[in-house]
DNA sequence: TTGAAAGCGCTAACAC
DNA sequence: GTGTTAGCGCTTTCAA
């Protein structure tokens, strides 16, 4: 180690690198000059062997990245978390996890070269399906079987759904339909249980519902069928806000009227919520925030922190504008 | 070494592990049962000690991810980037780069623990200022001052300029204007250039030229400034298609129809482009092709390959719709 | 408080 | 072809 210029032995030089306390100040300065003059950096690899520990963290997003990586939801949250790892001293791995189970994720984050991972979790299968023994955050509530045990950060879908329908029924609207998520995805379950629940609460029935699959054929097609049932429907949540657009397509092309005849609540407060000729009333979520928790959680555990809490679930909000 | 309950040597085990040529078929037969019974998985942080390499590479973005994060053709970007990726043994780092010199980014760099970086240049400053001792591939052509040394994929954006110039030269337009990017962005400076010649080409004068930032309200008051000298446009060149919303809006504002009094063109085939009430005619720029080709020309770069071209610029076209 | 020495898990000469 | 032997650069007991 060329550093030992500064007379002393790599051992010091070493501890005031990781600034241990029982060095002297008079060594301190001399090794911090030398390192200086010298551009010391220690090395990563031989730091890792022997320390065990990688200073890296792993963001595990779903295979089909396309969608991910446009979608400003997950941007935000991408930029929640480097917000977070900005101060402190970990980087970002980003591995897209592929289906196949053999796949080169798996082996990487088994091989031991991140301290801790970062799983957006979307659709209920994408969970890590090998319990890796690094501990892991999920982004989503996960898939029911590892909901208790596992560490996540969510928004409060059920929250937001209720608060969502409430404001039709607020409206006097009756006859209000849903259009959700696929089936397989946590956070469109809990809008529509959401949905369901302020129904209820309203002695409304809550059947009139589709489902669609977030994107806007998929909404445009469940809206039709919807359609087709209930002719009478004058309020309508719809579970993202890409999906509404298509919907309101199609109320409109019916002939309807949003908000007069039909008012339209989405989800997601996405930049389409307000892109559109009809400013869209929906329910903001704090997406930057959730992946600075998700971030501020992971590093907390890898610190050895034993109260970190399990599940966080992030408040959302209802934000009015013109379709309902 | 665990794996040596093969009954051989731990140097045999990496030979195979490592897919050496020179093993007997039954010793890597039954090392790789062991491997496999044993779950075994080389240790990283080993391996790049002794091998110098960390099978790692770096995404070095600009520090306002918010930005690009969001951004569909950054998001394409890292979509081809992962997705020639996944077909290698590298992991992709991503690093949000500060404008402090003595930030993280830097120090990560220059510790060895990756093997090259990608950058994403925009701003002419944004080039790494510490010069590593990693091969680097940019995205986006860099500062003038580095364009000849560095290696770097960029997308036509004097073709695209040109094309959609001659496109509204071809539809008889006279007294045409621009609004550009922001002088520091290559991307900008470079469809700017484009416009020029064809301008020049026609002989037809490019001065009726304004200054975006490459958002809808930069747009926005670059085309309130250009329509008080020029009130007889009736061709417009826009260098995003962000940016061709808001100059369109102002347009409408003042009376004129697109395309009738005003053709527009605008730049990136974003969602933006289709989006709006007129479909736009832009340019179309290979984004996810310029994420897989850097990551290709960096990874020969690393394989020692001596034939990779410095410079690569990728074919921009045109898609005519109804705005021009 | 500091130094000496061991060793993290692996690969790469070099012999056999 | 395979095993033996050195380290890669660092942290960390353990003595001094």
């Amino acid at each position: 180690m060329v550093a030992r210029a500064a007379g002393v032995s790599r051992a010091t030089v070493s501890r005031v690198v990781n600034g241990s306390p029982k060095v002297r100040p008079d060594l301190i300065a001399s090794v911090s000059e030398a390192v200086e003059r010298l551009h010391y950096v220690p090395n990563r690899a031989a730091r890792s062997l022997v320390s065990r520990r990688t200073g890296a963290i792993a963001l595990v997003v779903p295979e089909d990245v396309s969608r991910f990586f446009g979608d400003p939801f997950f941007a935000a949250i991408v930029q929640g978390i480097t917000r977070r790892l900005d101060t402190s001293d970990y980087v970002l791995n980003l591995l897209v996890a592929s289906s196949d189970p053999e796949h080169k994720t798996v082996r990487y984050l088994s091989q031991g070269s991140v301290d801790g991972a970062l799983v957006i979790s979307h659709h209920t299968g994408d969970a890590l399906s090998t319990p890796s023994r690094i501990p892991v955050v999920y982004g989503g509530r996960p898939a029911p079987e590892m909901e208790d045990e596992a560490y996540f950060v969510d928004v409060d879908n059920l929250g937001g759904g209720e608060a969502a329908t409430g404001r039709l029924i607020d409206l006097g609207r009756r006859r209000i339909g849903s259009i959700t998520g696929p089936p397989d995805m946590t956070a469109g379950i809990d809008r529509l249980e959401g949905f369901r629940r302020a129904m209820d609460a309203a002695g409304l029935p809550a059947d009139a519902v589709e489902a669609g699959d977030f994107t806007v054929v998929g909404a445009v097609a469940a809206m039709r069928r919807l359609l087709e049932r209930e002719t009478e429907i004058d309020g309508l949540f719809v579970a993202s806000d890409l999906m509404a657009v298509g919907a309101i397509s199609v109320l409109r092309e019916s002939g309807r009227r949003i908000p007069e005849d039909v008012a339209v609540v989405g989800f997601d407060d996405s930049p389409a919520a307000i892109s559109g000729e009809i400013p869209l009333t929906t329910v903001r979520q704090p997406s930057t925030e959730m992946g600075f928790t998700m971030a501020d959680a992971l590093i907390r555990l890898l610190a050895g922190e034993a109260d970190v809490p399990r599940h966080n679930i992030l408040p959302t909000s209802l934000v009015v504008r013109a379709s309902a």
